[in-house]
DNA sequence: CGATCCCTTGACGAGTTTCAAGTGGCGTGG
DNA sequence: CCACGCCACTTGAAACTCGTCAAGGGATCG
């Protein structure tokens, strides 16, 4: 696990200096527990930082806190005995890991940062004491969850019911679309995760992937720029290959 | 939507002769209502009675209910534009449905009863009170929609990465445990959904789901008994070929 | 008794995986 | 500064799983 950058103090007060710019302040975790109480979860957060390929949890790991990301991506991973492994999830700046299973003394899954990241932990225990304390916050927490289940379904949609081709046009409008929740270019998105990943969080092979992707760029519908940066050029017609529920 | 076939009193009071007797009184929902407090979320219930085929809410349905299941069960399915669909899900005596997308104002699936059926309803605004009132009964809504979140995880697992004989045998090993929560035959499961909703569950046909139960049948793994029951002779080998995560 | 629905089984084909080779970019080291 | 090697990605061909189309059997209900 990534060293402990620093700690935050017992209060509001020792955060805001550190949590004012953070591009994590205004989603998920950070901005329920802001708009919840003074004295909220802020004051209990701890700083981690990660290298690229570091994981922040590995599955089975103790549940003992939650994290909130505040720069970089980290892959959600799940293995199976076979080593077939399944990419959960991606999170960025803004996104909370690690709430689900609130009783599970475990991880599900790992965490590993596909490049340097940073990540703020709070423990599990001290965040439904505070939901306990601030019906708020309970709320807020209630409603992070059940977005991620919300979120899961559409998934499940997608690894059930899409053809290859479905799958990473929906992809892809999934990336633009968490890239401009934080204001990224309008058409423009960027792809921290190798092929591997995506094929392993799609469904799919990276060879599939990959001849997917080549399929999408032969036709228009996008381009490909240096740094992993993937242009949209027509996302109606992405959106129609994307076949959405 | 199934006739309201009675309405509790507005106390705990009113509740306890009808619920005394529920399947669903120890789990779920109820349990945490019971667990509570006195004046709980029991008081809030609205009896409905679903025929076979009838279904409970539709996708896109404002979600203003989240219901508690007594008895019976039903199927949680979502389409796409084309006619596809998906099984997100059975349902029986002590789950819950329609908890997640907190704010989502509308249902993203449908509930369907696959027989006939009996299900609790609570006003979903009045639930969210009660948690802010009372903060176990906000751990307890907050743990049901964690472990709706975990298991979602898992499947995802299986419609990304597992083979249809997997899949068939997961399924089937799920179901097992589904039964045996509530006191089922140690090695006989029903299934009262058919082929082709079973198949729309774990992203198959109905012909696949056909081919390999015959095939579990023919290696002696599992035995069909008339009703539409599954008996288990060889649950390992069962588990072998689930290949669990 | 017939109709209908669900399940089973077979044959074929499409889409995806698997296996394999080749290309390109990027950092390292000479 | 350039060559080399490594790694990720691309591309091709063959194999295989699963889907599609089609036909038939069995149970249930009117």
């Amino acid at each position: 696990m990534g060293d402990v950058v620093g700690t935050r103090g017992g209060a509001g007060q020792a955060c805001r200096g550190r949590c004012g710019a953070c591009p994590a302040r205004a989603t998920g975790l950070c901005a329920i527990g802001a708009a919840g109480t003074a004295a909220a979860a802020t004051g209990l957060a701890e700083a981690v930082a990660l290298d690229t390929g570091e994981a922040l949890f590995s599955q089975g790991d103790a549940a003992r806190h939650v994290y909130a990301v505040a720069g970089g991506t980290l892959k959600l991973t799940r293995l199976m005995a076979d080593g077939r492994s399944h990419v959960a999830g991606f999170v960025s700046a803004g996104d909370t890991v690690g709430l689900a299973g609130a009783d599970a003394a475990t991880h599900a899954f790992g965490a590993v940062a596909l490049g340097k990241a940073r990540v703020c932990r709070f423990r599990r225990d001290r965040l439904l004491d505070l939901a306990d304390a601030c019906p708020a916050f309970g709320r807020g927490l209630f409603g992070l969850v059940s977005a991620e289940l919300a979120a899961a379904q559409d998934r499940m949609l997608l690894l059930g019911r899409k053809t290859a081709q479905e799958k990473v046009a929906s992809f892809l409008l999934a990336m633009l679309a968490a890239g401009n929740r934080h204001g990224g270019t309008a058409d423009t998105l960027e792809l921290p995760m190798n092929r591997a990943d995506i094929a392993d969080h799609l469904g799919l092979t990276f060879e599939t992937v990959s001849r997917c992707v080549t399929k999408l760029k032969s036709t228009g519908s996008i381009r490909l720029l240096p740094g992993n940066r993937v242009q949209v050029r027509d996302a109606p017609a992405l959106a129609d290959l994307a076949a959405a529920a």
